[in-house]
DNA sequence: AGCACGCCGACT
DNA sequence: GTCGGCGTGCTC
């Protein structure tokens, strides 16, 4: 849902609990974290810092701290800091703190820091460490996740947690080590070492660090007296040599060093060092070092010394078309002098959308800024990552499947300023970049992009209001951009800019609808397969040496089983969905919950009737395609075939080459492929999305035939495009297979304003689950009722009923919902149920702001 | 969310 | 007589 430009600043929820004083003051902390391998522990108080030594009375530093916690608290906690941290401790900071009766240590973020607090001092805890020793968190994404706590109503310290990776948290891919140090005495030992050196060796003496590792034998100290003043118990006397060539070596270091490093340079045993530490002139320190080498392994990332002005690429950039330059042009002002705007690029499929991305994110690099780029997961291909890689030295690439060392070393990466450029799914969003000048969410529509999970927020709408808290623009780009966004650009919220023409000229390819209806059933074809004019312009494409591309958006190879006798239809025992066949595993799967099963031999309900397998799911149509083109190679790409991404990047790499004649597979071949060589896109069942009972149905629908539609013609032939349908005549069909988005949104709109549907106003949808049926639903009822006598002027509410999966993994679900003209009366009458109603026990409650799913 | 406190059943 | 069930309420 498009974030409101208007009212965002007004959204920040009044935090009950102590309000220390902004995090903004006090403090004062950096901009940005330094990368975390700078960070130090300094365990020995002799090496302690200096603060510590020197003002042992008048301490620095704030005295109270508000902390926040992931848990669904919305209260700020003040802590007293202990003297120790006063001056170390900034908002941002992880740290560990008594919470609870039991006070068990938990771990919270500093959200703010103040002098005085109006609560009882003497009745506060004392925070207990800093679990890190730099703040992970800046204060534009304090604010940043202060604004979707309150909106997506969470608490901060769970918005907090959303946003630091696991791997970060972790810390992994590091470890602490323990290194040897001078003391203030070691110093001062060492540096009458090195003057005593000096002079036996008839030098000069050093001004500073003369040594380097393995010089100097040890030998020239021996017997060489002292022009000092030594009394007799004078420590210069009493260091045997290898103690001595101990120190020197330290003093000689930059860095501490390990015990194993410190006997190997300065040819000494671990007794030496034992006996200077005893005398305390060393003192171990506690670092934490990398696991790992200094970079990252391989080809992902390097990370040079970030240079001011990075020499740009000698890459070949395509030549510009005219739309492209002017799309830039407009934005132009914004990518290079900064400042908040959202741009929504609607592009036609092949406008070149990602060279626009690609031209923009130049001029802010060469401004020395960096760029954050959202792509679907689905799109983050192989293909996608090289036009970043090839374009920018600086690319950070992450993945689902990062491990958590890898995420934690691409965040300091990022977090240090090397990195130019951030590529990544919904959560790259929150990426540490210091000096953030553009953000692109490429395919805005895509609904992957909302998190189901807490807390429940839609990347395209934190990216906006990042844009906005960090002052620079936002590009929203799309074929089909989602009705909220195109809302928000009739509103003048966002600014809209268009690319209607193909890059080159080529046009959007003709597409035809076969009405499946008409279609007579062949005998030994299934029905709602290959219809004739499907196969026939097949066989024409192919023997024209093009290639083909088959969408079918349902997995398995019957999708569902029923009882003609009785009616029954089988379903999952956990789960109100029907169980689809899959041949190849010889087992009945249910796609909510993954469990499988034996056929049933049969009806289980009647006892009598035989089963019988209705629907087409990608194996069956694999098989039927690979009946009737023998000849040709076949490929199926869906979730069963694909469980490795190198087997994706595998089979997307033979189809490019040419290797494979048929693709044919689910959703994840209709989004951002791009193959010159593909002459016919078939649609075989555009119906799949349109019936649920979803107020989006229709424009899923239209956008997913507009997407697949857009994978053909790209290249210098032409291409064609069939749908097939048995309801030809549904707007979004229509429209879709006329390339027409207006269109369609001018007949959407009317339809979704009678109803009061987004883009028209906001809705909350409020799900319960739990394990007795009527437990869930009297508590949802009685969530309504409580809304209900509220009374928040503006606020509407529907339900309970069941919602449309009304039991998934044996917990039964009943849903409502809320709707108002703007997200402000909802999240009043929402805000108190967070934190005051408890559910029974076992039942969950699911608050969904903008929600995309309804089922 | 945890976690502790509290108030009722089957065990040594 | 106690161990422990999880219902209730609080967490600076």
């Amino acid at each position: 849902m498009g974030v409101e430009g208007g009212d965002l600043g007004g959204l920040f929820p009044g935090w009950r609990g102590s309000r220390t004083s902004s995090h903004r003051r006090a403090g004062c902390p950096p901009r940005r974290p330094t990368p975390v391998s700078d960070s130090r522990h300094v365990k020995d108080p002799t090496v302690g810092r200096k603060e510590d030594h020197e003002e042992p009375s008048e301490v620095e530093g704030p005295a109270f701290a508000g902390v926040v916690f992931n848990r669904p608290l919305d209260t700020v906690f003040t802590y007293r800091v202990p003297t120790r941290l006063r001056g170390r401790l900034q908002p941002g900071h992880r740290v560990k703190a008594p919470l609870g009766r039991g006070n068990a240590a938990a771990i919270g973020y500093v959200v703010s820091t103040a002098e005085e607090t109006h609560l009882d001092a003497r009745r506060l805890k004392e925070i207990i460490e800093l679990v890190d020793d730099v703040p992970l968190i800046d204060t534009t994404m304090l604010d940043l996740t202060r604004w979707m706590a309150g909106y997506y109503l969470c608490s901060w310290g769970q918005a907090l947690d959303a946003v630091v990776p696991a791997g970060v948290k972790k810390q992994a891919g590091t470890r602490l080590r323990s290194l040897l140090t001078l003391t203030e005495t070691g110093r001062a030992l060492a540096e009458r070492l090195q003057v005593r050196e000096a002079l036996a060796n008839d030098q000069p003496p050093p001004t500073h660090r003369p040594r380097r590792r393995g010089s100097g034998p040890s030998t020239s100290i021996i017997d060489t007296s002292s022009s000092h003043q030594t009394t007799s118990e004078d420590p210069l006397l009493k260091v045997t040599p290898k103690q001595a060539a101990a120190l020197l070596t330290l003093a000689g270091s930059n860095e501490p060093l390990s015990l194993v490093d410190l006997c190997r340079l300065a040819e000494c045993g671990a007794s030496a060092i034992a006996a200077l530490k005893k005398s305390g002139y060393l003192a171990v320190v506690m670092r934490r070092g990398d696991t790992l080498g200094p970079s990252s392994e391989g080809d992902k990332v390097v990370v040079p010394p970030p240079s001011p002005d990075p020499p740009a690429n000698p890459v070949s950039r395509p030549l510009l078309t005219p739309e492209q330059t002017a799309t830039l042009e407009a934005m132009a002002p914004r990518l290079e002098s900064g400042g908040f705007a959202t741009f929504l690029l609607h592009g036609v499929t092949g406008s070149g959308k990602t060279e626009v991305y690609l031209s923009a994110i130049e001029r802010v690099v060469a401004r020395g800024r960096e760029a954050i780029v959202l792509v679907p997961e689905i799109s983050l291909t192989p293909q996608t990552i090289r036009r970043f890689r090839r374009r920018f030295d600086r690319v950070a690439v992450l993945h689902s499947h990062l491990g958590d060392a890898e995420r934690h070393r691409h965040w300091r990466d990022i977090a240090s300023g090397a990195i130019q450029v951030v590529v990544g799914a919904r959560s790259a969003i929150f990426a540490p970049t210091r000096k953030l000048g553009l953000i692109v969410i490429d395919e805005e529509h895509e609904t992957t992009f909302k998190q189901e999970t807490v807390p429940r927020y839609h990347a395209r709408d934190v990216a906006v209001k990042r844009g906005q808290l960090e002052g620079v623009p936002v590009i929203l780009g799309s074929a089909t951009p989602s009705l909220e966004s195109w809302r928000n650009a009739q509103l003048g919220r966002y600014t809209y800019l268009e690319m209607s023409n193909r890059v080159e000229s080529r046009p959007l390819p003709p597409v035809t609808i076969i009405d499946m209806r008409h279609e007579k059933p062949e005998p030994g074809r299934a029905p709602g397969g290959l219809s004739a004019p499907l196969r026939d312009a097949m066989r024409r494409a192919l023997n024209d040496d093009g290639q083909v591309i088959l969408l079918l958006n349902r997995r398995g190879f019957h999708t569902y089983i029923h009882c003609p006798r009785c009616g029954f239809v089988l379903k999952c025992d956990s789960c109100d969905v029907a169980l689809t066949h899959h041949k190849t595993r010889g087992k009945v799967v249910c796609h909510t919950c993954d469990a499988e099963r034996d056929p049933p031999p049969i009806c289980p309900e009647c006892q009598g009737g035989r089963l019988s397998y209705m629907g087409i799911g990608t194996e069956r149509l694999e098989r039927e395609v690979k009946a009737e083109f023998g000849d040709r190679v076949v490929r199926r790409m869906d979730s069963d075939t694909m469980r490795s991404s190198a087997s994706y990047e595998q089979v997307l790499n033979s189809f490019k080459e040419g290797k494979i004649d048929i693709l044919l597979g689910t959703q994840m071949i209709a989004k951002g492929l791009d193959f010159p060589n593909v002459t016919l896109v078939g649609v075989i069942n555009a119906d799949t999305a349109l019936h649920l009972p979803d107020f989006r149905a229709r424009e899923r629908t239209f956008q997913l035939v507009a997407q697949v539609a857009g994978r053909t013609g790209r290249g210098q032939r032409e291409g064609r495009v069939l749908v097939q349908t048995y309801s030809p005549d549904d707007p979004a069909i229509v429209h879709a297979s006329m390339h027409d988005y207006v269109h369609f949104v001018e007949q959407e709109l009317p339809e979704r304003s009678i109803r009061g549907y987004p883009p028209y106003g906001r809705i909350v949808r409020l799900v319960a689950r739990g394990p007795e049926e009527q437990v869930v639903r009297g508590f949802l009822e009685q969530v309504l009722e409580a809304i209900r006598r509220r009374a928040v002027p503006g606020v509407a509410s529907m339900g309970p009923a069941p919602a449309p999966v009304a039991k998934i993994r044996d917990l039964y679900r009943y849903h409502a919902q809320l709707r108002a003209d703007t997200a402000k009366p909802l999240h009043e009458a929402l805000r108190w149920v967070v934190g005051e109603i408890t559910p029974p026990s076992g039942v969950e409650l699911a608050i969904d702001v903008d929600p995309v799913s309804m089922l």
